[in-house]
DNA sequence: CTCCAGGGATGAT
DNA sequence: ATCATCCATGGA
């Protein structure tokens, strides 16, 4: 097999396609399975190389220095990093975060996947989340083969349109079935157009996107962060939630979710996607988990 | 403001 | 083998 090398400084593969912003990735052999958008590929990294092939399902016109570009591109490695870690906050959890997430990307992933895929995250865990889009992609999705691997790519829009909530049921979507459902139609019927939202402002491009069935603020900023490019905004879920409360008010007890959003807007700044997925990415994989020992009782009265 | 559906992976017992 | 826990949106 035949691997193009691109020059990827700044950069660690794994914990990037392990931070909880992209879930369709497989581990395979000494690398990744996965696709970029239509094109099935396999990765892996030596030190600053990172080794790539892919396929598409039409061979004509490909050609290695674009698919070169298509990698490089995906994992925003153009990003200047040191600049944006430059522009954190200075403080004792984001500079440990920081230290920990050395080389992790914000990537950027295609519009529809990314919504899609964030519609079925809701109330799920990363372990979840990947269960379903392999679901989704195996029941769905077009077949690919890069090497000796099949490669399931995330289905259309118009694919999804084209089911029901039961079949979607089927992927252990739950209730979430209908949202999808709702939105890939709306989608896929020409009547929200997830390119053009690209020329909105972050405020408008929010609240278009909170229009659309089970995308609330926080999806919408999950979707803004990884498949528009908007590097400031701030997704708080219920790990972030935790690492503000416990690491920057931990004596507030009145700290309803906008005051939050308000804190995190002008304290992490422009690049406070990053600082978000850094500070979720550590404390998810340092325990930050309140000791599951939460035992004796006390669970809290929410 | 509060309450809660909904469901599969995960880890504790 | 059973049981509690994790979780975002939207509607009551």
């Amino acid at each position: 097999m035949q691997l193009a090398k691109i020059p990827a400084p700044d950069f660690d593969l794994a914990m990037t396609l392990d931070s909880g912003q992209v879930f369709h990735w497989e581990k395979a052999g000494a690398g990744f399975v996965g696709a970029i958008g239509d094109l099935a590929v396999y990765l892996e990294q030596q030190k600053d190389i990172l080794k790539a092939s892919g396929s598409a399902l039409r061979l004509d016109g490909f050609k290695p220095p674009s698919f070169q570009r298509v990698v490089s591109h995906y994992f925003a490695l153009d990003h200047q990093l040191a600049e944006i870690c430059a522009s954190f906050p200075d403080d004792p959890a984001m500079n440990a975060a920081k230290q920990f997430c050395r080389g992790l990307r914000i990537i950027r992933q295609p519009k529809w996947e990314c919504l899609a895929t964030f519609i079925c995250s809701s109330m799920k865990q990363v372990a979840h989340i990947r269960q379903i889009s392999r679901n989704l992609r195996e029941r769905f999705g077009e077949i690919r083969k890069i090497d000796s691997y099949v490669v399931h790519i995330f289905p259309s829009a118009e694919r999804i349109a084209a089911t029901s909530a039961g079949e979607l049921r089927k992927c252990a979507l739950g209730y979430r079935a209908k949202n999808l459902l709702a939105t890939a139609r709306l989608v896929a019927s020409g009547d929200v157009d997830l390119g053009k939202l690209a020329a909105l402002s972050d405020i408008d491009l929010r609240v278009r996107l909170c229009e659309l069935p089970g995308v609330g603020a926080k999806v919408a900023n999950c979707v803004m962060l990884f498949a528009y490019e908007r590097l400031g905004a701030f997704p708080i879920d219920v790990w972030i939630e935790r690492v503000l409360r416990e690491r920057y008010f931990p004596r507030a007890l009145k700290l309803n979710a906008r005051r939050l959003e308000a804190f995190t807007q002008q304290y992490f700044g422009g690049h406070g996607g990053y600082a978000q997925q850094y500070l979720f990415h550590h404390a998810r994989k340092t325990g930050g988990r309140r000791a599951v020992g939460a035992r004796n009782g006390t669970r809290q009265k929410r």
